[in-house]
DNA sequence: CTAGGGTTAG
């Protein structure tokens, strides 16, 4: 900017920022405010905005002191904070689970005369939920009410996924009921998705049919849960059948949807396939995440190409692309495993020489590896450090999986229908045998799913595999 | 041009 003696105005300033600071490089905020004083010295005035943006990429890079300190510097500038201001720092903190904090906050925002708003109270109420207080939780959506401020669709969504995160799934449905507003596809989307983690895939079905009928499309989001919970089950063609069926349909596959195929294959020890994937997603242009990118490295791991992820892992960190303690975790396990100790340990170095904290995780590998080493001196030393991270021991779930046998005869008129374009005839039929109990098999389940996509209007055909 | 909800990893 400065080089070409280009001014720019507050309006590209503040979208150039927001853009970096929304983009996924960790070292967006460092370039963000470096851009940030360059317009400072070319004359910008910037305004609160400008501030909530800079304020939203230090937060993001949960570096609250950083974000703090900005707010105290607004006033040298004329701008004060707003509600944006605090709520930005409000969420971050909740999402961090500093609730002390939080309490802390919403005081010094009430002391500059700020009151809270809805999006303030469904903070709030989200952050409570996350730490799974739902009493709380509803504490303050009476809080709100109280304060003139009904709930909407946003604070309902949030409590429902509150409900269904607990397994509190009728509960759930009775807010659903209860609410005075109509549901939305996130609304759909939460209650499918609880649905198909409880292994209740008829439920899911049925609140799909429900769905479409009340004219929301199932969407990229809903297709994505279906594939997860398919591969789940060990189902990654059927789950990669459905996923260009409905690139063909138009939908728009993501990075999330190759991701859940990619662990689907690797966890049935196809990796060949699974890397294949991942070359296309690659040559789509779609960019991974830092949880797709554990993905390929667990996945790597599990197909005993330990090496192979480690390297993996260095040529993200050359690449400045994120990394985070779920990366670590996931080598530190492999090598563990292995009885790599001592690498195990150089990467625990590593880690915390980046800043990210090892956890729970992290120290019950090297507790596991310790004992296993006949280590016990050593045992004791992380054992202590494992019960500081508060958290209980992870014992790892058998995964339930869902009955594939079922019968056959309603499966296959049930299939039949839907090949010959009846989907309602089909669902019909789906109904009637829930309600008799009469247990399905898996195509019967991908047949209708199909149904669902198709009854999409076709918009474009994109990103479909081949 | 600024804040909050649904999908994926250990």
């Amino acid at each position: 900017m400065k080089r070409h003696r280009f001014a720019p105005n507050l309006l590209t300033c503040n979208t150039l920022l927001n853009a970096l600071v929304h983009s996924s490089s960790s070292s967006s905020i460092t370039l963000a405010s470096h851009l940030f004083h360059d317009a400072l010295s070319l004359g910008v005035k910037p305004n609160t905005n400008t501030f909530n943006i800079l304020i939203y990429g230090h937060c993001s890079g949960n570096n609250f002191h950083h974000a703090r300190t900005l707010i105290h510097k607004m006033s040298h500038f004329s701008c004060s904070p707003d509600n944006i201001t605090y709520n930005t720092l409000l969420d971050a903190m909740c999402k961090k689970g500093h609730l002390s904090q939080v309490r802390e906050l919403l005081q010094e925002m009430k002391g500059t005369g700020l009151s809270p708003n809805r999006n303030t109270y469904n903070i709030l109420v989200h952050g409570y939920c996350r730490l799974k207080w739902l009493k709380e939780a509803a504490q303050v959506i009476d809080l709100m009410t109280k304060d003139g401020m009904l709930p909407d669709i946003w604070t309902y969504n949030t409590m429902l996924r509150g409900f269904c995160d607990e397994g509190k799934i009728e509960d759930a449905l009775r807010l659903r009921d209860e609410m005075e507003i109509s549901p939305d596809r996130f609304t759909y989307n939460t209650m499918i998705n609880a649905y198909c983690k409880t292994g209740r895939l008829g439920e899911a079905y049925r609140m799909m049919d429900e769905m479409t009928r009340k004219g929301f499309k199932p969407d990229v989001f809903t297709l994505n849960i279906v594939l997860h919970t398919l591969c789940m089950e060990k189902k990654p063609e059927v789950a990669y059948d459905l996923t260009v069926k409905a690139g063909k349909r138009g939908y728009i596959l993501d990075e999330v949807t190759y991701g859940t195929l990619i662990m689907g294959y690797f966890k049935c020890e196809q990796g060949d396939r699974a890397l294949k994937l991942w070359d296309e997603m690659r040559e789509k242009g779609i960019a991974p995440s830092v949880v797709t990118y554990n993905t390929l490295i667990r996945g790597l791991c599990l197909s005993g190409k330990t090496d192979q992820s480690v390297d993996k892992l260095n040529e993200l960190l050359e690449k400045g692309n994120p990394i985070d303690v779920v990366t670590y975790n996931t080598l530190i396990s492999s090598l563990c495993k292995e009885g790599r100790l001592e690498e195990a340990f150089n990467l625990m170095t590593e880690m915390e020489g980046k800043k990210l904290e090892p956890d729970q995780y992290t120290y019950n590998a090297i507790v596991n590896a310790l004992t296993h080493a006949g280590r016990t001196d050593e045992v004791e030393k992380f054992t202590s450090k494992l019960l500081e991270t508060g958290q209980d021991v992870k014992t790892h779930g058998t995964s339930q999986e869902h009955d594939v046998s079922g019968d056959n005869t309603n499966s296959e008129q049930i299939s039949g229908l839907c090949t010959r374009g009846k989907y309602k005839e089909a669902m019909k039929l789906f109904l009637e045998s829930e309600q008799k109990g009469v247990s399905l098999n898996k195509y019967a389940y991908i047949k209708l799913m199909d149904g669902f996509l198709k009854r999409r209007k076709s918009i474009s055909k994109v990103a479909q595999p081949n």
